[in-house]
Formats: structure tokens, C-alpha cells, sequence
DNA sequence: ATGGCAACCATTGTATACGCATCGTGGCTC
DNA sequence: GAGCCACGATGCGTATACAATGGTTGCCAT
């Protein structure tokens, strides 16, 4: 149950204990940090699917109440990131292999059908950037830290949707991407990431050419190489095993 | 000031005096009952962009406390129905012309490119009912109730969305479709409302033929001519009625 | 020994109370 | 007479306390 110790090591890990700035000190701020640390561990599993989040354990370690927990637990859950069940409480979602079709058919849409915008829109500096976030993710999966590369390659998705200067689109898929990540957690196969180190380094090559067909195809081809590399075997699910298994007996 | 009256006219208008039953009833079935209460009203116009809601009068108004007002507020503010602001409260969100933009261009490629996955499934049954919903929207714009023209509207194209089979993509429209009612209300010329009565029937055609290519065609016209029936001029912001006001006269 | 029932405990859901920030108003001063 | 400062009120943010529910465990009866 050492889970609740990673939680906190985002970055909020030294305030928990002085917890005598919690009156207002930042205020709003620290609600998107303690955020933004649950979330961090969630797509880059140190939580992992179906871990429970319970309300007090959340609110001792972040040092506020239970009202701002529940409040950020909410959140997560629009995002379907955590599943409340009615007087169950939180929990990290477990995405259904239909959850998982749907996810990515979603990217193929979205993503895909942006890059002709990123294509025309991209600049030298969107490039550099670029260039630089895929370079920390092929660095931290050369150097075996699963965790950061998922994330990095999350963010670098969403960058790039962001991109295309579509504000509502970029969040949809930010929000597809962490969806992705969890997928992973339940459907990937370890050792084999879902994105393959070159080609963010390649779609960037077609995005600084301004080639937004030739983009967008490669955003094909890569997120149906990513959905491919699942093992989407439909694993029983909690109850219907015995009447399945004892009706056709 | 008859909003307050005007909010709970949806359905719960008789629940809110007799409060005795607030204690657990219903329970959780309650806050959805508030919450579509008040996305109704928002949609139909009841609640324009802008209004205040104020969190002790919603508390008063729905007979349950400012906790769990403010839980539906924050709901509603990511759906983008609703703007929070750090201490002013919440009130109706104004949509800006970039957000319009972007939730159009949005609508643009997730319902055109939902429309041949429509086409596939679509059964007679759901032909049915799309065109029971298009008959009563046409009946509502006839009878001039645009409130309940413009909900069933954006009821309709969600149903759309959701026969596609992608329950992700399908609340996204969702989504987008009740910003769209706010961005309506803010630009949309009154008397030319958003859909022509008879586009959907005529799009509902296609789909029948399983046509989904001349579906997502007649769709993208169809978005486009509302996207034009606006307009997006960039309004002078809070206050300066005042001053234009008086710097004419 | 096993199955059912009952009581307890753990955990969430809800309400209320308190603190603080901001905005409006009124009075005072220049 | 006008502008500024101060005080009061309104309304949000947070915490804490209480109530209700579901799970678990232990005991009893068959």
C-alpha cells in the first residue's frame, strides 16, 4: 500500500507535512496541482487500473479536506480517468476493450483529420519543440522508464493536436490520449510501448515539409500500429464467467 | 429576476417545496434531475449567456444544499455550458467567436466523418425514431416554441451520433451540440433559427439508402449553412452599452 | 460443517458553519 | 464638488460534523 507515498512524489511531496498554508496561501493553484499529480500517476501507471482512491487516504496526503478531493475525483472521472461507483467510491478506470475500440477509432478521426491544419500552421519553433519532446521520450525508453515515456508520449500527441489551433479538438484529444494510456496498462503487452521511438521523429519530418497528407497517413499507420500491438483478448468480466460457463455446460 | 422560477419548470417544479423527501429519495437520481434541469434551460435559451447563477439561490430553488449545487456547476463548467470564475461565481457561458469556430470545425469533421458508420448501422427502427424527432422538432418550429425547436435539434444530432456505435465520439457531439445552442443564442440572427425543419428528414433519407457518403456530403452543407446563419461579428464586451449609449446621443 | 442472519465497521454523501475576498456604498477630506 | 478611503454586505471556498449505505465478519442454527 506503498501507493500513497508515490502519489504525492510529483511535486507536492514536501507540502503535505506543512500544511499550515492550506488556508488560502495558493488556493485554485494547488487544487491543479494535487491534479495534476494524480493524473501523472495514473497515465503513467504507478496507479494502476482498478486501484482504489479512497477519499480520506487522498486528503491526508495532499493535506486538504475531502471536499477539494472530491472535487478533483470528479474531475477524473468526466475524464474517465477514475470511476465513481455510487457508494463504492473511486476507483482508476478500467477501460473495456469496446472502451478501447472506441478510444482509438476516436484518434484515427481526430487526430488524422487535424494534421493538414498542423501541416499548414506548424513553425520552425513548433518543430524545435517538437523535436525536443520526442527526443525525452526516445531517451527515457532507451533508459527503461516506461512510466515517463508513456506520459511524453501522451503530451506530445496533445502538443501536436494543439497545433492545429483548434482549442476544443486539442483537449478532446489530450483527453483521448490519458484514455490511451490506461488502455495500455490493461491491454499492453510489457516490454513493447505503444509508440515506436522514430516515428514521432518521422511525422515530424512530414508536419516541417508541410506535407499534411502524407502526415496524416502516417498518423494512420501509427496509431493502427499502436492498437494493433494490444492484446485485446475480451477478459471475463466480474460476474457472468459462471452462467456462461455452467448454462452451456 | 423570474429565472429562478423559470429553472425549475422543467420537471422538478413540484418537488421543490416538499423538500421533506430530500434526505435520500431518490439520492443520486436527483442530482442528474437537476443537472439536465439546468442544461435545458441553458440550451433553450431560458438561461442566456452571461446570467449569474448564484449558488444559494440554485440551493434554495432545488431544495438541496449549496454542496451539491455546486457539484452540478462543475459539471456544467466542463462542459463548457457553464463559465467559473476564481471568486465571482458561475454564470452562463458567453462563447467567444474562436470558440465557435473551433466548435464547428469540431462538429464539421467528428459528425461528417461518424456519417458512413451511421449509414452501416442505421435500422429501420432508428429510422423510426430520427424521424419521430425531426416531426416533432418541425412541429415545434412551426408552432414557434424555438426553445424546444433548438433542444430537439441538438438532440437529434447527438442521436445521430450515437448509432455510429462510438459512445466516446457520440457524447462528444453531445458536447458540441449544446455549445452550439450557446453560440446560437449569442449570434444566431433571431427568427432564422440554426436547421431548416426539412434538412434533417432530407438527411435521414440518406441514411436510410445507407448512403453514408451523401450523408456526411449533405452534412457538412448542413453544418456550414448554420455556421454561416450566423453572425459572428466581435461584440463590444460587458459594459459599453452604456457608453455607446450615450457617446451617440 | 455449512449456510444464513445480524451487527459492526468502514467509507461515502450531504449539510451546515465559518473564514475570506471582493464589490458597492457612504462619508470624509481636499 | 469631486475623488478617495473605509466599512459593510454579499457570496464563494473550505472544513468539519452527521447520516446513511454497503461490505465484512462472526455467531448461531440446522
Amino acid at each position: 500500500m506503498n501507493q500513497r507515498q508515490s502519489l504525492a512524489d510529483g511535486e507536492a511531496a514536501g507540502k503535505a507535512p506543512p500544511r499550515r498554508l492550506g488556508k488560502n496561501g495558493d488556493g485554485a493553484e494547488r487544487h491543479e496541482t494535487i491534479y495534476r499529480s494524480i493524473s501523472d500517476a495514473i497515465i503513467e501507471h504507478r496507479l494502476k487500473p482498478g486501484a482504489r482512491l479512497r477519499e480520506d487516504a487522498l486528503a491526508e496526503v495532499f493535506g486538504i479536506s475531502r471536499t477539494g478531493i472530491r472535487k478533483i475525483l470528479q474531475r477524473l472521472a468526466m475524464e474517465q480517468l477514475v470511476t465513481l461507483t455510487p457508494r463504492r467510491g473511486a476507483s482508476v478506470t478500467r477501460p473495456t476493450a469496446e472502451e478501447a475500440k472506441d478510444v482509438f477509432d476516436a484518434r484515427q478521426m481526430v487526430e488524422c483529420g487535424l494534421m493538414p491544419d498542423v501541416a499548414r500552421r506548424i513553425t520552425p519553433e513548433d518543430v524545435r519543440e517538437l523535436r525536443d519532446m520526442a527526443n525525452r521520450e526516445r531517451e527515457a525508453l532507451k533508459a527503461g522508464e516506461q512510466s515517463r515515456a508513456i506520459k511524453l508520449s501522451a503530451a506530445f500527441h496533445e502538443r501536436l493536436a494543439r497545433l492545429s489551433g483548434n482549442a476544443t479538438l486539442a483537449t478532446f484529444v489530450g483527453q483521448l490520449c490519458s484514455r490511451s494510456s490506461l488502455i495500455l496498462a490493461v491491454y499492453g503487452n510489457p516490454g513493447h510501448l505503444g509508440c515506436e521511438s522514430h516515428d514521432h521523429d518521422d511525422l515530424i519530418g512530414y508536419l516541417e515539409a508541410h506535407n499534411g497528407e502524407r502526415a496524416a497517413a502516417f498518423m494512420s499507420r501509427h496509431l493502427k500500429a499502436i492498437e494493433a500491438s494490444l492484446s485485446i483478448v475480451e477478459e471475463e468480466e466480474e460476474v457472468p464467467d459462471l452462467q456462461r460457463i455452467f448454462t452451456s455446460g
